[in-house]
DNA sequence: CCATGCATGTGAATGCGTGCACAATCGCTT
DNA sequence: AAGCGATTGTGCACGCATTCACATGCATGG
């Protein structure tokens, strides 16, 4: 039956999202799944049981092909001539969304440290904070947005208990390439810097600069 | 033979000329100007007149083939073997940063949504505010800075009239997400929250937070 | 039970963005 | 004056994303 084969690429996707080795659902996608739930829980709101890939289309401003394409990457099946069932659809993009969490630590719990671990858009995105750090040892054991103020002399170690992916820069800005290297060697491969600074990387490490000052010009 | 390259040409000039006389530049082009703006004003603060391609590469953190063809789409022209003349640079890319004006809506006309509608930072930087909203009927038919406020009920027919691509959010914290919704209903994709609360958007539309508090200090 | 309508799932084409590689060209030095 | 090092400008190819178009397949009604 086909009940079968749908178990079975449901497994086969849990356990390749879990060992990590290759997401095959391309960026994009990812992407586009968070609009799509918003869509999903609206007309769930109102009862409604099954959903056409149109109607999803147009509620999240998108093209029809498109979602299909991207609940294929999902690995939900829809019903031929009937539609998708939103609730077991809310559910499939629940599970590929919480696999696509990134734990951040940030660096720096000066304002604007302090502003980025309280912004709730991070956690939304996928991106909860689990540890700050800062060179300020008056900071240290500080709570902030429920996260303990780690030393930046521990940051190796704290980045291994948390197994944060991704480091946020949020120091001064003479302070932003020693903070880049320490999340270097402690592992860490992806930065998003938020200081007023250019600092170099190696090739393998992926960083990308957020200047405010920029956006809001 | 040449005809190949004839034919080229004038596929390629039936495009420019089918757009008017339209600016050719790519979106991605365009979006990367700013950042080569900041570091263009980088370098002259310290007295360099040329900069080449790789240095402005480096100092954005992308690719020198990249920043040289953007700089093509610009129209400004190097000296090979030398570089891009600074200061030619700067007002070059101003001047088609200028152009790309986009016309903004405030929503909220307190202290602080009048403030911000009367700063001239905005026009000056390409974002005239051609519409102000605001849920107290009182302020409604105000006009402020030369702009008649209308009700946040007529938000969409405002945005369509006004063709505003960006809202700025100027409400008290408790209706900052009632105000980003309709934003967003009334079909923004941008957004800069001034308001002290975090609110939750799509992945699908940009939001950006500005807080006043931390950029006092 | 069968025909019919409707929506999915996907192959294929198109367009856009990126980056390599190299010829063209300029200023500088000898 | 002439070669040389340096840098621009761009043709080309590759990959990703988007969109069309259509065959496939399910459910419903008679």
């Amino acid at each position: 039956m086909t009940t079968d084969r749908i178990d079975a690429a449901a497994v086969a996707e849990a356990v390749t999202s879990e060992s990590g080795i290759a997401d095959p659902i391309p960026e994009a996608t990812l992407a586009r799944l968070p609009i799509y739930m918003r869509g999903l829980l609206e007309v769930a709101g109102d009862g409604v049981t099954t959903v056409s890939s149109r109607r999803l289309a147009d509620l999240s401003g998108v093209n029809a092909a498109k979602v299909r394409k991207d609940l294929s990457y999902v690995g939900t099946r829809g019903t031929r001539g009937v539609g998708y069932e939103v609730d077991r659809l809310i559910r499939e993009i629940g599970m590929v969304l919480s696999g696509e969490v990134t734990p951040v630590v940030i660096i720096g719990v000066g304002n604007l440290g302090r502003a980025l671990s309280r912004y709730d858009g991070f956690v939304a995105g996928g991106f909860p904070v689990l540890a700050l750090v800062d060179a300020d040892s008056s900071m240290v054991g500080r709570r902030i947005a429920g996260v303990i103020v780690s030393h930046v002399d521990d940051l190796g170690k704290v980045v291994a208990e948390t197994g944060c992916l991704l480091g946020i820069v949020a120091t001064p800005a003479h302070a932003a390439q020693v903070a880049v290297d320490g999340l270097i060697a402690a592992g860490i491969r992806s930065i998003l810097n938020f200081a007023p600074a250019v600092v170099s990387v190696p090739a393998e490490v992926e960083l990308r600069k957020v200047d405010l000052a920029t956006e809001l010009q």
